[in-house]
Formats: C-alpha cells, sequence, structure tokens
RNA sequence: GGCGACGUGGCGGAGUGGCUACGCAGCGGCCUGCAAAGCCGUCUACACCGGUUCGAUUCCGGUCGUCGCCUCCA
C-alpha cells in the first residue's frame, strides 16, 4: 500500500503513517461544544479529516472516524442561561444545528459521534482508575488530575512543567496541590442543571466519599470515548492547533498514565482560519457561522457545499487560512471552473496516457502530509490539459479525483433542466436572440443578451446553437 | 516574558539549492458577428541585512514584522 507520511505534532516531524492491525486506520478528532451554531473555524476540522478518510479509504484503508460532541460545559451552562434555556435543550438544538450544518457538506457522518453526556460510565470508570493508580485525588467533591505525576507531561505541546505559567484557574485554585493540576470532575453547582452521581457507574463502595455528583472535566471526556471506541494507542489523533495545550496535552496525560501507552501515534492540527489576520473566534467577534458561508457560496446544495470544500481545502491543512467573502467567492470561481471542464469530459478511462502523471501527481500530494492545495494544482493541471485537446478526454481520473475530494456528485456548468421549465421568461428572450442572429441583427442580440446577463444567465453561442449557464455569485 | 509558527507576484496559496505551482483578478493574442467559455502568452514574487555556495526565494546567523498557544477556544 501507499506510503502516507503525516505530520506529528509531538515528534515535530513527517511520520509514516503505520497502522497497527492490517489496513486499519482509527482517527479521533476532538469536535465541537454545542453552544452556538457552528463557525466556518470549526467546519475546517470537520473537512479536513472527513476528507482524510475518503484519502484513507481510497486507498484500501479501513478508516475508522470518530469526532465527538461535547454537550457538557460551562459555555453551555452560561449560553443556555442567557437564552432562559435548560442546557439539556440548548445542547440537543445546536447539536441538531451542528449534524444539520455539516449534512450540508455532503461529506457524511464520522463513523460515530459521541456526546460527554452518553460517556458516562467509560469517564467516570477512567478518573477512579487515575485515582487508584496515584495520578488524580478528590478534594471539596472535585478530583484533580495530579499533572506532576506525569514526568513526560509537556511532550506534546513542547513545554516543560518548570516554565509553565502558574496560573491559577478559576475555580477549585485553592482545593488543588498544585496550581498545574486540572479538574477531571467538577462538583455540582448551583447555576447548574445538570448533574451526575458519580456512585452510579461505580461497584458498590469504590466510590471515595470526597467525590460529589458534579459533572466531567473537558479533558477527561475525550480520554474516555476514544479510548472507548478506538482502544489505545489508535493511528491519528486530531483537533485545531488551539487545543495542543492544553487539552490535548491533558488527554495523553490522563491517557498514558492511566493506561502506561500513548493515546495515538500521530497527533495532527489544523491550522485557524483568520478573519482580517485575526483567529476566528466567538470571543473576538469575527466569526461567520458555517451556514452563512454556505449561503455565500452560491447555488444551494451540491455547489455550495463543493464551493466551502474548495475554500477549506485550499489552503494546506497546517497553515493558517483567510477567511473573508470575497476568498470564498474566489472558490467558488474554482469550483466553476471544474464544472466547465466537466462539461467537455466523455465518461469513461482518461486519455491521452500522459495526463495519467496529473492524476498520479494529486496522490502523491495528498501522500504527503495530506497537501490539498499541491493536490489541487494537479486536479487544475489535469483540466486545462483535457480543455486543450481536440477530441472529449474520458472523466475517470477527475471524478475520481473529485470524489477523493467528496465532490462526486458535481454537475457539469449547465442549466439544470429545461430553461423552459426553470426560467421561461430567459428562454423566450434567447429563442429571441436567435431570431434576431439568424436576421443578423446584432445589436437587438446583443441587448437581449444583457437581459438574460441580468436575469443571471451567461450566453454561450456554440456550433449547436446559443446556450445558457448559470453566472458565478457576483462579487 | 516563555514556547511555537510564519513573512511568496493585485488577492488567496503551494513549493524548490539552478527547471511554469495552482486558483481568482488584470493585460495581450487565438477563436467569435461581438461576446462568453476555452487555449496560448503576460504582468518589478519570494520582508530586510549578512554568510555558506559556481549558484539561494529555498541552507545558516541577525534585524524588523505578523500570528498562535501559555485562560474557554476547531
Amino acid at each position: 500500500m501507499r506510503q502516507i507520511r503525516l505530520h506529528d505534532t509531538m515528534s515535530g516531524e513527517l511520520v509514516p503513517l503505520h497502522p497497527r492491525e492490517g489496513g486499519r486506520v482509527r482517527i479521533y478528532v476532538c469536535g465541537p461544544t454545542v453552544y452556538g451554531r457552528i463557525h466556518i473555524g470549526n467546519a475546517r476540522p470537520f473537512v479536513v479529516f472527513m476528507v482524510l478518510k475518503r484519502f484513507l479509504a481510497h486507498l484500501g484503508y479501513e478508516v475508522t472516524l470518530v469526532i465527538n460532541i461535547t454537550d457538557i460545559n460551562d459555555k453551555i451552562y452560561d449560553a443556555a442561561r442567557e437564552k432562559g434555556l435548560s442546557s439539556v435543550d440548548l445542547a440537543a438544538q445546536m447539536k441538531s444545528c451542528y449534524l444539520a450544518d455539516t449534512d450540508a457538506l455532503g461529506l457524511g457522518r464520522p463513523d460515530a459521534e459521541p456526546l460527554a453526556s452518553e460517556s458516562m460510565q467509560a469517564i467516570v470508570s477512567y478518573i477512579r482508575t487515575l485515582m487508584e493508580t496515584g495520578h488524580a485525588y478528590s478534594a471539596g467533591g472535585d478530583v484533580f488530575f495530579s499533572v506532576r505525576s506525569d514526568p513526560r507531561y509537556g511532550v506534546l505541546s513542547h513545554r516543560s512543567v518548570e516554565e509553565m505559567d502558574q496560573g491559577e484557574g478559576i475555580h477549585g485554585a485553592e482545593r488543588k496541590r498544585d496550581p498545574l493540576d486540572f479538574a477531571l470532575w467538577k462538583a455540582g453547582k448551583e447555576a447548574e442543571d445538570t448533574s451526575w452521581e458519580p456512585r452510579e457507574y461505580l461497584p458498590e463502595g469504590a466510590c471515595p466519599e470526597q467525590w460529589a455528583a458534579g459533572r466531567p472535566g473537558w479533558h477527561i471526556e475525550c480520554s474516555a470515548m476514544a479510548e472507548s471506541l478506538l482502544g489505545v494507542g489508535f493511528e491519528i489523533h486530531g483537533g485545531g492547533s488551539d487545543l495542543v495545550f492544553p487539552h490535548h496535552e491533558n488527554e495523553a496525560s490522563q491517557t498514558r498514565t492511566a493506561r502506561g501507552e500513548e493515546l495515538a501515534q500521530i497527533w495532527m492540527h489544523n491550522g485557524m482560519v483568520r478573519a482580517a489576520g485575526e483567529k476566528m473566534a466567538k470571543s473576538v467577534g469575527n466569526i461567520a457561522s458555517l451556514r452563512e458561508v454556505l449561503d455565500l457560496a452560491g447555488e444551494p446544495g451540491a455547489h455550495a457545499a463543493h464551493t466551502v470544500i474548495m475554500y477549506l481545502l485550499r489552503g494546506h491543512y497546517r497553515q493558517p487560512l483567510a477567511f473573508s467573502a470575497a476568498e470564498v467567492l474566489d472558490a467558488e470561481r474554482s469550483v466553476y471552473r471544474i464544472r466547465d471542464a466537466l462539461r467537455r469530459v466523455a465518461a469513461g478511462q482518461s486519455s491521452p496516457a500522459e495526463m495519467a502523471h496529473h492524476r498520479q501527481a494529486f496522490f502523491d500530494a495528498l501522500a504527503e502530509d495530506f497537501n490539498t492545495p499541491k493536490a489541487l494544482a494537479a486536479l487544475f493541471a489535469w483540466v486545462r490539459q483535457a480543455n486543450s485537446q481536440a477530441q472529449p478526454v474520458g472523466d475517470a481520473d477527475l471524478r475520481e479525483m473529485l470524489s477523493v475530494l467528496g465532490m462526486a456528485d458535481m454537475q457539469p456548468l449547465q442549466a439544470a433542466g429545461s430553461i423552459e421549465a426553470i426560467d421561461p421568461q430567459a428562454a423566450e428572450l434567447l429563442r429571441e436572440r436567435e431570431k434576431a442572429r439568424r436576421d443578423r441583427d446584432f445589436e437587438r442580440a446583443d441587448a437581449l443578451r444583457e437581459q438574460l446577463i441580468a436575469l443571471g444567465w451567461q450566453v454561450r453561442d456554440g456550433p449547436d446553437g446559443a446556450e445558457l449557464i448559470p453566472t458565478p455569485t457576483e462579487g
């Protein structure tokens, strides 16, 4: 099987992907906290890892991708209180939005999307194990992880415990034995409308007296859910680069100390989407929701989905990516270019054979740290060469590449159905223009073309008569 | 302050010690009644200063600048 290399945050190097069990690749990605609709920055890891999965599956790997949904969190409690909703209702509502928004990308769903609220057994057991092995302690109802009990703490984010800022956490700082410790479990508070009783998930008498009803900390849920679904030592753990510290560092440490083994073999981190040079974040207030971006990405449906995927894949996943409406429209234009090329190809194997090297370059680029912009360059090189051929080129290569990118359903650029049915007015104008042209009344023909353009149609005169093509979204 | 990343042509964005990235936009040409699309060509690109080298945007050192993490964060 083709050799894949991916950048691993822990080692800081490109490392070969070596599945433990034959061709099975297990991937866990940190998904969203559902307290509001996701923005285009949140959508980046979803797209990157869904497409990475497609690529690996295309090569013949058996891929299992898990993207969790955090539905218990301070932000959810806060947002729910603000809206006068129960945190359970808000989380359920926002989870539905997340599913709907990402469904619209047409990439399908991950193989599993575990919820923290439904993983309590695994979480509580995990915490219990950490307490038993001396890496966690309960205090005043909370349970904390003892950071200094892990001599390797810091290997992922490349920081040493000594040089870490001794910043105090907001909650429970006075109960921690060490300022670096973080909460595995937080005792319930007045303002929180949900809580779980740890002893319900443990054998009789196994729950320490000091461990109160409450909820899990953020980091432990991922260690627990990832392990329960994928086991320990799985191939790839992914997420945004802003999660490297402390979230992933903590996850890694929890699993290392509890199991004596690393959680994942390769840690992949995607760069941030930036708006006006700054990381897109709710706290900065510069967000564009995935829904909004889909709406401005042109014709609803597959076309808008492809535009958003194209926009996100135009940059290498590890680099920051500039966001603006103009960038999205720019991506849309490039989608149009491919759809236009699709008009000229024929079904079947691609030839001439010399075009095969573009297909090869496409897969080579993806195999070397999932270089999607380089792969897209190869795809466009294929398109250019196909366009320059006198005879229609077989579409197999292009369709294969598009399929890997999650754009298998891309349609040739043309009116979806008969113009008569879609836009009778345009159809009538076109007929009039054809007549004017036959009469060589070009002034009238051009005026009619202007009207068609105003209606959103491009007119293309060809040997078989004029054709109406939908125009790209105006910048 | 600590750790890390990065500064590429109008914009976005790859990459390489010497060979056209690519996309969008612009300009010229071919094609077209004219266009559109396509094709061909094109536009002072590699922050700055040193160094290594036959040769550096690509390696090394420094300067300036930007961004991320260090606190919730995809």
